[in-house]
RNA sequence: GCUGAGGUGGUGGAAUGGCAGACACGCAGGUCUCAGGAGCCUGUCCCCGCAAGGGCGGUAUGGGUUCAAAUCCCAUCCUCAGCACCA
């Protein structure tokens, strides 16, 4: 037998398949359907491991779920809009579109070498206009249903990447994409009012059973509900109100002072009545120099009071201080404070710092306010008529007193911001909106859709966004009045491309709307979504936020767009992560052209479980290459004529690990995604048939056993169980032959082996009949030569007979 | 600090109340061979033993529940990830 030709055998099957459409996938009604996707990708040139190890996945359910009969919608395209096009533009003077388009072409290769079973049939770019075309729509859809405002907002910019960025995407102070510091700056921006969606977001979540915790954790966590009171104090003699937002009702009476943050805007209603006004600017001038990472690792708290002003605490009527410090957040409840120092640490700093007395109001057992803050649940103290209360009950009571008296009310908080979306780049969607002297701001008549990027704009990296500089893309007439009007030039965020572009893959061609609804209907939601975790609060937020607004405007009918979420773990080498600047990057083309796409795949499946990371092993590699070289020469062995005959035994042994291996594969797929033990079974089954000694004369059995390897092998390793099933005298793919279904009752033998255990240590074993009953178990154990001598002279205390599993003696 | 996931051989990892270490890598030995860095076979948690065999030895540490614990409970330590002055 030939020795097994990776490269001849992938490129074959990879063109039959391509040629005959195998993978293409159309709406058949009555016919169940799986919408498999792993995360679209961004055309940047290469395709890295964790690409492989990604669409790899990805392709082990499509294929899985096809072989099981389902209709599935494996679907791929590239999330092209983005930065790194604009700066190649600038770097090497090649145009975004050109760019992104070289790139997809080279990736699209790489992919194809791959052998994932994709429709390429609904390929497409989210810089098609065609596509970009429905951003725009969206957008106007969102403006009319006041889901979209523009605010003049103290916003994240980045210095080196020449635009704003949204919360999402500031990470410790440094931007997502180069890590270049940000800065705050003041800017008229748009928004998207996802904070309208807060709490169906957060709802939501519970009912996605098919996401990892940690995913759920960390989306509840940026969510960040927290239930409390918004309590207005008065300014002494000033007819002026300042409204804090705290969680902690039940200290109100403990509260001996206030903070507002420095970007407080009463600070310059009232500066008038400020007598010290001159050190308070110099202190927020101070502070917004900082970025938020000084703010926050600063040890010390500063600050500075207010002098001349006094607050009234309106539970005590206790006339209180005010200062402003950077202690506290401005983006956060109403950027002030009811500062509670003997039930707050970061209060109980400031107060010692500035002298300003602490009364406790809760009380707890051996609690003390001396060295630090008591913050835990206690009976109130000094607080009027809620004394003796419990502070958890006292929570609401205080809210609800507070409510009738008329200064404050419940009210919920959350830490979710509203989506920035505008950017000040070029190649994103533009922003469909016409600035009009006389109209406002209008929206473009869908009619005149898509605003198409224009191609006459220079790329110097320099000053503001390269679309101003197209004088024709600048200048158009207002669609109201018909005067001179000026285009909006900002583009929008590209987590706007990827929030639908799995509703769009439903129906890629349309051109008369985003996609069809009964199309969508019959696809979504996405069955399983496979990505990085990096996603977690971006893209899987922005999505979830997306597909609900389309719900609201009847365009998808369910509340949540991906049922099942795998967040693939990371490929590493050497337990640090692959990455160009660190030069320890293990290219997937090299490991392709010497052992082939199955090898790379099976490796990358077989080494660790798909969530967690993975690390590169070299000898790994060539581990897999061996076993798919043992599948290859297994061809042979069983197929040679030998004189040895079968025993009847040996025949239900083969025929019984065949249906087990079958149903342990059929279980880690389905219901574990558990690929490495999947594969470890078939291996084992392939063990089975080397040690075999006969291969002729068994009624064919072993060769049953074969084609079992090959279809079980079929998700991991697709184009040598085609070369293998071709040679086996199939005409037909066995990527779309059925998938082996198994019976139990093969599996189950006659006779079984029991473990026998002698006070906790296993002492032996016996062979029983399955259906045998525990008097029949007891004399088996009495009469066994090896257990039998531990029982001698000893009095049985307990006798446990675990049906099938197991005999537990205790004897004295 | 908060939230979440974890801690098992030389390594990646199996086992989620019932035989710890499946499967693979690595290593060692054998076999075939002119040759082997190919293939095939055997061994490989630790301790005692040449072996057969034996071990209330063994899953981060200490305790507990149970006939039975890597798995459940309590405490402690450590690792990873995310968030972090969110009032």
């Amino acid at each position: 037998m030939l020795e097994y030709n990776s490269a001849e055998v992938e490129k074959k099957w990879q063109r039959k398949w391509e040629e005959n459409r195998v993978f293409e996938s159309k709406e058949i009604l009555g016919k169940e359907k799986y919408y498999c996707l792993s995360m679209f990708v961004y055309p940047s040139g290469n395709l890295h491991m964790g690409h492989v190890r990604n669409y790899s996945i990805g392709d082990v359910f499509a294929r899985f779920y096809k072989m099981k009969g389902k209709n599935v919608l494996h679907p791929v395209g590239w999330d092209a809009f983005g930065l790194p096009a604009e700066n190649a533009a600038i770097k090497n003077n090649i145009h975004p579109s050109k760019w992104t388009k070289q790139n997809i072409n080279r990736m699209r290769e790489q992919f194809k070498s791959l052998g994932i079973s994709y429709d390429w049939s609904r390929e497409f770019a989210t810089c098609d206009p065609e596509y970009y075309k429905w951003n725009q729509w969206f957008f106007i859809k969102m403006w009319q249903k006041g889901l979209i405002f523009r605010k003049n907002a103290n916003v994240n910019w980045c210095p080196s990447c020449n635009t704003v960025l949204a919360n999402e995407q500031v990470l410790n102070g440094m931007c997502w994409r180069c890590d270049s510091r940000t800065e705050h700056i003041n800017l008229e921006q748009w928004f998207i009012k996802i904070t309208n969606y807060a709490d169906k977001l957060l709802e939501g979540n519970k009912s996605l059973n098919g996401w990892p915790e940690q995913v759920l954790a960390m989306q509840r966590d940026w969510i960040g509900k927290s239930f409390g009171a918004e309590i207005d104090f008065v300014l002494n003699g000033l007819n002026k109100k300042l409204k804090i937002f705290t969680t902690r009702p039940d200290t109100l009476f403990g509260a001996t002072f206030m903070v507002t943050a420095p970007e407080h805007e009463i600070i310059s209603e009232i500066k008038s009545e400020i007598t010290n006004y001159n050190e308070v600017l110099k202190y927020i001038a101070a502070s917004s120099c900082k970025s938020n990472i000084e703010r926050a690792s600063s040890r010390h708290k500063t600050g500075v009071k207010l002098e001349g002003i006094k607050a009234i605490n309106p539970a005590t009527g206790k006339e209180i201080p005010v200062f402003t410090a950077d202690y506290v957040l401005t983006t956060y409840g109403t950027g002030a404070i009811m500062a509670v120092p003997a039930h707050d640490q970061r209060d109980w700093e400031f107060a010692k710092k500035y002298n300003i007395p602490v009364t406790e109001v809760i009380k707890g057992n051996n609690s003390s306010i001396e060295k630090c803050a008591y913050e835990d649940e206690g009976i109130l103290v000094n607080s009027g008529q809620f004394s003796g209360i419990k502070s958890a009950e006292a929570l609401n009571l205080v809210s609800e007193w507070v409510e009738k008296q008329g200064f404050g009310k419940k009210t919920v908080n959350f830490k979710l911001k509203n989506w920035l979306i505008s950017r000040q780049r070029y190649w994103g969607t533009p922003i469909p909106m016409i600035h009009c002297k006389e109209c406002g701001i209008v929206p473009v008549p869908e009619k005149d859709l898509p605003v198409v990027l224009p191609e006459d704009v220079k790329f110097t990296g320099k000053g503001e966004s390269p679309l101003k500089s197209s004088e024709t893309f600048l200048n158009v007439k207002c669609p109201l009045c018909g005067m001179d009007a000026k285009r909006e030039t900002d583009t929008m965020d590209t987590f706007v491309d990827s929030s639908w572009y799995y509703l769009r893959f439903c129906d890629p061609l349309n051109n008369h709307s985003a996609f069809d609804t009964a199309k969508a209907d019959y696809w979504m939601p996405v069955n399983q979504y496979i990505g990085g975790i990096e996603h977690a609060c971006m893209h899987l937020v922005y999505s979830r936020f997306w597909y609900k607004v389309m719900r609201d405007l009847n365009l998808a009918k369910q509340d949540e767009p991906f049922t099942n979420l795998l967040t693939q773990g990371m490929v590493t080498l050497n337990g640090s992560a692959m990455s160009k600047s660190k030069g320890n990057i293990v290219s997937p083309d090299k490991i392709i052209e010497k052992y082939g796409a199955d090898t790379a795949r099976l490796f990358i499946l077989f080494a660790a479980p798909p969530q967690k990371q993975l690390d590169w092993s070299a000898e790994g590699v060539e581990g897999c290459w061996r076993f798919i070289n043992r599948i290859w020469r297994l061809f042979d062995i069983v197929n040679k004529k030998t004189e040895f005959a079968a025993s009847e035994k040996d025949k239900t042994d083969i025929l019984r690990i065949m249906h087990r291996t079958i149903k342990k594969v059929s279980i880690d797929i389905e219901k574990k995604t558990q690929f490495n033990t999947a594969i470890s079974s078939v291996i084992e089954l392939v063990n089975v048939l080397y040690s075999y000694k006969y291969h002729s004369n068994d009624d064919g059995i072993s060769m049953e056993a074969y084609k079992t390897v090959i279809l079980l092998m079929t998700p991991f390793i697709p184009h040598i169980c085609e070369e293998i099933w071709e040679m086996l005298g199939y005409k037909e793919y066995v990527s779309t032959h059925m998938w082996p279904g198994y019976d139990e009752s093969i599996i189950e033998t006659s006779y079984i082996e029991l473990p026998v255990q002698i006070n906790g240590r296993l002492k032996g074993k016996i062979m029983v009949p399955v259906q045998i009953d525990e008097d029949e178990v007891k004399k088996t154990v009495n009469t066994n030569g090896k257990i039998a001598p531990y029982l001698k002279d000893k009095q049985i205390i307990k006798f446990i007979y675990v049906k099938n599993k197991i005999v537990t003696i205790v004897v004295k």
